[in-house]
DNA sequence: CGCTGGCACTCGTACGTACCGAGTGCCAGG
DNA sequence: CCTGGCACTCGGTACGTACGAGTGCCAGCG
């Protein structure tokens, strides 16, 4: 095990290196922090930590830089959560509160958290499969023409056209919207599937046609969107990314536009509690040199969604960790107030 | 007035420019283009166009680059609009065909854009003040709480919470519902106002405040929702923007993240027609090195909203012409069938 | 045994010089 | 009006040098 002063040696480099992005050496480390060492004693501190792979140089008779392992350690014993100043947390609730919908709630909380981290903020949609039924709606377009509207207790709505095979009554319209709802509001969406099962077979046998088709679409849009929505904002952050930022933000910036990949990201993290992923960490190789801070945020206990920042391994984890868990705090509240 | 050669020049130089993204010298232009002269001929027809503004050296001895004038009289004058290849038609209409919904669609033009032009795409909405009501639905969530749901005859769908003043019964409730759709439905939503403003005077006088209310919040939806929504993509095809990219990078992502900006960038352009802006055009300085190509888009004669792309001045432009024009049309088709 | 100061060594960076060549402008001649 | 020739400009590259931050190692001290 590593001495505690080790461990503050490192602290130290990590400090140092995200503040000023240039590998830090054991003369300027023992100036700028109360280490009551001298810069020999240091070198030979860095030595062993570089031996443990925590630190590295980048060409002989240069600085310091932490690598993956070195921001690991750090984020796990060394760093707390910093939290927010209650400006900031004023500053948030007001943003947030003056939402009209839900695509305005997620539109800014993206905002938010791209300000407040100064790094690419991805927050995903409230998921269907979690959420429940407020209402399914079904209107009447045309004669063999409906569209079927689904509401989510978070305020999502989907909305899809179906194409009958024959006309469908205003009454047996009336009679499926209300029996629909009678089955399924108020339930999750993981449980409709079989909770609507056996609608067919109540109606008259020249509507049980309309009726399939409707439930399939149905059912039909619980899968596809399955495959959440996401949205990301801040993207500029990317160019503040470090001096070799051409290299780097290509593939970045590439696989932020793959949803299917910002979604595994996503997905990997864990379900309750705040998840660090660091550098190489990271699944996606054009992900390899940021990392991604995320954490699940719901209306109650359980977890809807997630939402979180991407950027480069060199961050401010304690900062960065509190403005993402207190941004997904407000986010829950304001979900469930409306 | 120039004369033929020099334009031919002038072209020769642009295209040269475009494909190779290096100041474009006289010998290598009689070289690559069979302009029937002498590189010294060039050299005067050069400094000619140089005197008149449309071309330019980035230092002294180096080869000539456009202007942004020297572009604009290319894309007025000397190019015209490459039609795509009907292998490119058929997957355009095969990859918008697949849409299932609104956003679906939006979001799939988006990435179609991207990776015909390589350039950034942006897409917008179609307008709620050009598209007319399709339903106007209104449920009852809770004793004095109501849902307001708007569709167009785009398919987009607008939802809002309604808290009323006293509990509405559903009787009365449906009494409001039948009636608004009566006056609207069918109606453009920029009309809707005036069509409704009588309405609280028919209802009982208990009923009237959440009368009021309702149609106050689909009033205020109704302004709110001018600003327009959008959706972008692409963005990764930044980092083609030339070897001086990251400083002109930061901007252009700064811009593409303000929603304003863009909105007001495809709101000058003309409402039919293609409209192309290049560089010092744009009004929005992070802008001044990018043009933008812009057309109006819609499920019939008239444009509900518009679509483009945004790239280097040094694009090509009737490559990127064609593209966005067939994709317009293309999105318009698929509009007009939903 | 751990810390410290001293010292030789490494190597990336900055800077100055020299050189090369693409490209230009100009001019005299066809 | 076009062309070939010629002197000139100047950015880019290559090379050599000096500088300095930072390192590793070692002998000495508490």
């Amino acid at each position: 095990m590593l001495s505690e002063r080790r461990l503050e040696v490192l602290r130290a480099i990590v400090q140092d290196y995200v503040g000023t992005e240039e590998p830090v050496g054991s003369k300027a480390l023992t100036e700028r922090h109360k280490l009551g060492v001298s810069p020999a004693t240091v070198r030979n501190d860095m030595a062993v930590l570089e031996d443990e792979g925590f630190i590295a140089q980048p060409h002989t008779s240069a600085g310091r830089i932490p690598t993956d392992k070195g921001y690991r350690l750090f984020v796990d014993k060394l760093a707390g959560v910093k939290p927010l100043s209650s400006p900031e947390r004023r500053a948030i609730q007001n943003f947030l509160d003056g939402a009209v919908d839900l695509d305005d709630v997620v539109g800014r909380t993206v905002r938010l958290l791209a300000q407040l981290t100064r790094q690419v903020a991805v927050v995903q949609y409230p998921s269907l499969t979690r959420s429940t039924v407020r209402h399914v709606e079904l209107l009447s377009l045309a004669p063999a023409r409906l569209m079927l509207v689904l509401i989510t207790d978070t305020g999502r709505v989907e909305q899809r056209l179906v194409d009958c095979p024959a006309p469908f009554g205003e009454t047996a319209l009336a009679d499926l919207r209300a029996r629909l709802n009678s089955r399924v509001v108020g339930r999750r969406f993981a449980d409709v599937p079989q909770l609507v099962q056996d609608l067919p077979e109540s109606f008259e046998s020249e509507d049980r046609g309309t009726v399939s088709t409707v439930l399939s679409i149905l059912l039909e849009t619980l899968v596809e969107e399955t495959e959440e929505r996401l949205m990301i904002g801040g993207t500029s952050n990317l160019t503040r990314f470090g001096h070799d930022f051409p290299v780097m933000i290509r593939p970045v910036l590439e696989a932020l536009e793959e949803q299917v990949v910002l979604l595994k990201l996503l997905g990997e993290a864990k379900d309750s509690g705040m998840t660090v992923r660091i550098g190489h960490e990271n699944a996606h190789e054009g992900l390899n040199s940021t990392s991604v801070v995320a954490v699940g945020y719901g209306s109650g206990d359980e977890a809807v969604a997630k939402l979180g920042v991407v950027g480069p391994t060199r961050m401010d984890y304690p900062g960065t960790m509190g403005a993402v868990r207190a941004v997904a705090r407000y986010v829950g509240q304001i979900l469930a107030e409306s």
